[in-house]
Order: structure tokens, then C-alpha cells, then sequence
DNA sequence: CTTGCTGCAAAGGTTTTGCATTGTT
DNA sequence: AACAATGCAAAACCTTTGCAGCAAG
């Protein structure tokens, strides 16, 4: 197992982009994240933003949700769900009450190893319920 | 509300799809279900396998397991959850547990009205573990 | 005959990627 | 000085869509 072994950096672009996620908690689509890091950041890439986020995901340090239209991401990486609006694509956070009953996290699959899960509401969210 | 009144149709391309999604368990993408329709049906496009699936899947009578890279269909909307490797990207039926206690079918959410819910779990498939 | 559905092909939107350059360590 | 990370722009991908012709009811 060839363990990738290059030393990360630290840049503005990662901190901004992080601080930014951990700031908000509106699970902001890659476009929005880099609009709002762009802010800041007026030369910031796109191609960047994708990396970085795709960067911490793979560390584990942010979620996706991945939605029929694209993926919102979420830096709170604490036990709870997510309601997806069907109609805006919005996200929103809801409380998970099924993971204080355990079953979920020591679910064992015989299909392969379970390294987390999610747990996705779908339906029309307040704001377009008018 | 503009209820659609539409009558709707049915065609071999409908059928084909509907019969070939009832037939495997492997809850193929719409490329996927597109190549193999296509075996039966030779001129069939891949816009109707899009347009078949995506009106299917609003009647309820199929659902879409969205991933990170597309979407995945399954006409088995009983009560189970996904496990999704994310090595390979294939999606396995694993027995939701959790429906069983009534937690998440009568859950509330304070964000909006909830029609359904879906639970994923990741990991790496047997098959990626060697 | 009406009009929903399809095939075709083009377009749309999101995400990835190659490469030269920049900037951390 | 090394080489990880970025910016830029093109490309890759998945999915949707306009339209003319076809076909189910």
C-alpha cells in the first residue's frame, strides 16, 4: 500500500475556504463557496475550490450531500441529518434522533466495510410551501 | 394548482424500462439502464431512458439513489438502505434496521414538510477490499 | 385525429484536469 | 531549492431540452 507520503500546505486559499464552511451553516453549494471565498480571495479559482473541498472531504474534516443537482457541503461533521428541499435544492440541517439509539452506528453490512453514513429528508421546505 | 391532466401513455420504451429496473438488483445508472434496454429496443435514445426515469421516479413507483457521481435507480421502494462503496461507485441493498423502531417514518422536521427519507452508507465494497 | 412520446442532436451545468507558474516549507 | 498548490482554460461528464416526426388512445 504506497500511503501517499507528500507533506500538505498551508495556504490562504484552504484556510479561507475552511473558515468560511465552519462559519456558515447553510451546506453551500462549490459555486456559492467560491463566490464568497472570492471575496476575500479575488483570484481564487474554481478549479481550486473544488480541490480544496474534495481535499478535506477525503480527510474527513467536511461532509457532502450529495444532491440530484450537485453537492452542498458541511463542515459540521456532528452526528445529525439533513432535510433536501425538492424543489429549491436547498439544505437544511434536521436533528438525527436515530443516532442516539445506536443502531445506525454499529450497523455492520455484509456487502463491504461501513466507514459512515447518512441519513437524507426529502420534501418541500417552509419557503416554498409559500 | 395546475394538477397535470395530461393522460399519459404507455409505450414499449416505458415498459422496457420499468420491466428491466423490476428485474436486477444492481440499481444501475440511467447509462447503464440505457445500454441494456437498448439490447431489447435498438433505437431507443438516451434522452427517453433520462425523461422514463426521472417521470417514474416523481410517481413514486421507482427511486433514485444519488451519488457523487450520478444517480443510481432502484424499483424496490420498500423499506431498505444503500450502501455505496466509494471506491467503485456500485450501490448494494443492506437492511434498514431503523425503519423498524419508527423513528425516521414519523419523524417532524421544523424546515419543512417531509415526504420521504433515505439512508446511505458509505464505505469500501468486498469487492474493493480484494 | 389529437397530442403525448420518442429520437436526435445540441446545449446546459457541474466537476475534473493538464500544465505552466506561484508560493510554502 | 524542492515540490505542493494554484490559476487558467479546456475538457470530461452527466443530464436536460427543443423540435420535428411518430404513434397510442
Amino acid at each position: 500500500m504506497a500511503t501517499s507520503l507528500k507533506k500538505e500546505r498551508m495556504t490562504a486559499q484552504k484556510s479561507f475556504i475552511f473558515g468560511y464552511l465552519k462559519s456558515v451553516k447553510s451546506h453551500p453549494s462549490a459555486e456559492i463557496v467560491y463566490k464568497e471565498v472570492k471575496k476575500k480571495l479575488p483570484n481564487i479559482s474554481q478549479g481550486t475550490v473544488y480541490r480544496v473541498l474534495n481535499n478535506f472531504k477525503e480527510k474527513g474534516e467536511i461532509q457532502a450531500i450529495d444532491t440530484k443537482d450537485n453537492a452542498h457541503f458541511d463542515a459540521d461533521i456532528s452526528d445529525h441529518a439533513h432535510f433536501i428541499c425538492e424543489e429549491c435544492g436547498k439544505v437544511f440541517d434536521v436533528i438525527d434522533e436515530c443516532s442516539k439509539c445506536g443502531i445506525l452506528k454499529n450497523k455492520k453490512a455484509k456487502v463491504g466495510k461501513i466507514k459512515h453514513y447518512k441519513i437524507n429528508f426529502y420534501g418541500s421546505c417552509k419557503n416554498c410551501r409559500k
